[in-house]
DNA sequence: CGTAGACTTGACGGCACTCAAACAAGGTGG
DNA sequence: CCACCTTGTTTGAGTGCCGTCAAGTCTACG
């Protein structure tokens, strides 16, 4: 199979490719695989020989908390994402990815990835932002949790995915849907799910979103971003020659 | 002048180097430049144009919270970090990073780092590996700041600069200076400087650190790794062929 | 010796956590 | 078709970590 045209929007937000990196790009091969909710689509520690991009629903990096106390999300994944590219320079990761919801994911393998940084440098520079934006994400994560409370840091979750999903076109209308549990967002937003219910009903009782098992509509979306003081400039949307 | 020994040995501390690489590598053109404590060492949303290497002292990733509340710091780096490897391919920074202390670092040139994205594959991919384990630093702090209460993640802070000064051979003897005051560590760890204080006696009253101004010793390695609950597992500290 | 900046300590209040239980939705078997 | 169970959501009451306010101490330096 090819490479997801997710992906390509990705990068064509970003940079554009000449034809001969686009079409490097879309002939890379990939197996494809399907998973259900919870599924652990890579595990932590092993020594990989390929990374993962997501094609269809959402998963989520989860690391366990030595001590038995459940685990922290870090980073949630969408269409177009390549989840563990980091894999291939870091041979194994330190969190578990899982899938959250029903998800389709790609693997392409590292050998592949390999021979690209050896003859399509400019390609591998993009490969490389990809990286580089999700720890921008991450940054952007740990500046939200010690600046906003409950309410504002659920509202900032929502505004960035949304953010990103509109970007590879994998949402618009203010809708969209998010398969994760309120305990599951307990674990990304470092609260307990009790509270995370709270921070729900805020925004519901605030009328800036209508929020019905996983389907979230955006009300609000100009209130919902003054709340969360949300900006997408993390989010590197703009297109550079890179 | 030639690129820091302390990026060599962080290199050469998680892959072998072909004499090709290490070569190159050496061969890097870089400019010098030093500061003072609060100064900006490269400011945020600005084109950028060269990185920066951490020669001596240390600097931090500092974020504005849009409302005029203050900063919040979501790394710190110290000698032979890549501080700002991630502007080659973002091409701006969303944050700034600054001096912590007086601190000396030192410029590489884009021209620089594109050339050698195109030529040494192999150098180019432990560049991108640098960032990538920049990215498992910030992972690893957004799991302390939701699973660690403040005296554990203080600890934690402690544990993980010791264990990379030392990897680099920057610290020893379970001593170090931290030129970082309270009222910035309450940036970094998300907490009111008066709580970062309470934390400080605590690990103090524990017998666990000896603290006096910007000098810290551990005098109880296990028990503070113990209490942090650290493992240096994300700062990928083995070698592998990448 | 006086000032400035950082560190330290105490008192009090609020956001978020824990414990506990009720409610809703979906699936299963009688 | 309806008990019944499971899973997830919702709500309430009490607790505790951490924030805020205020003041006092220490050190460096002129």
């Amino acid at each position: 199979m090819a490479i997801s045209e997710f992906f390509v929007r990705y990068l064509l937000r970003r940079d554009s490719l000449s034809p001969a990196d686009l079409g490097r790009l879309r002939q890379i091969s990939t197996t494809q695989a399907h998973f259900l909710p919870g599924d652990i689509i890579v595990p932590h520690s092993e020594r990989l020989t390929r990374s993962c991009m997501m094609l269809r629903g959402m998963c989520a990096r989860a690391h366990h908390v030595p001590g038995g106390e459940g685990r922290v999300i870090t980073a949630l994944h969408i269409a177009g994402d390549f989840v563990d590219l980091h894999g291939f320079v870091m041979q194994r990761l330190e969190h578990d990815v899982v899938s959250m919801g029903a998800s389709s994911v790609e693997f392409i393998e590292h050998d592949e990835l390999r021979e690209i940084t050896e003859n399509y440098p400019h390609l591998a520079r993009l490969l490389w932002l990809s990286t580089a934006i999700d720890a921008a994400m991450h940054r952007q994560w740990l500046v939200v949790a010690s600046s906003r409370r409950a309410s504002a840091h659920l509202a900032h979750l929502i505004c960035e995915l949304y953010t990103r999903l509109c970007s590879v076109g994998a949402a618009e209308q203010f809708t969209f849907v998010l398969p994760v549990l309120q305990r599951q967002l307990a674990e990304i937003l470092g609260y307990s799910p009790i509270h995370v219910n709270r921070a729900v009903r805020d925004l519901r009782d605030r009328r800036l979103v209508r929020w019905s098992g996983a389907k979230i509509e955006i009300l609000d979306w100009e209130e919902l971003q003054r709340l969360a003081r949300f900006s997408a400039e993390y989010l590197d949307l703009d297109r550079f020659s890179r």
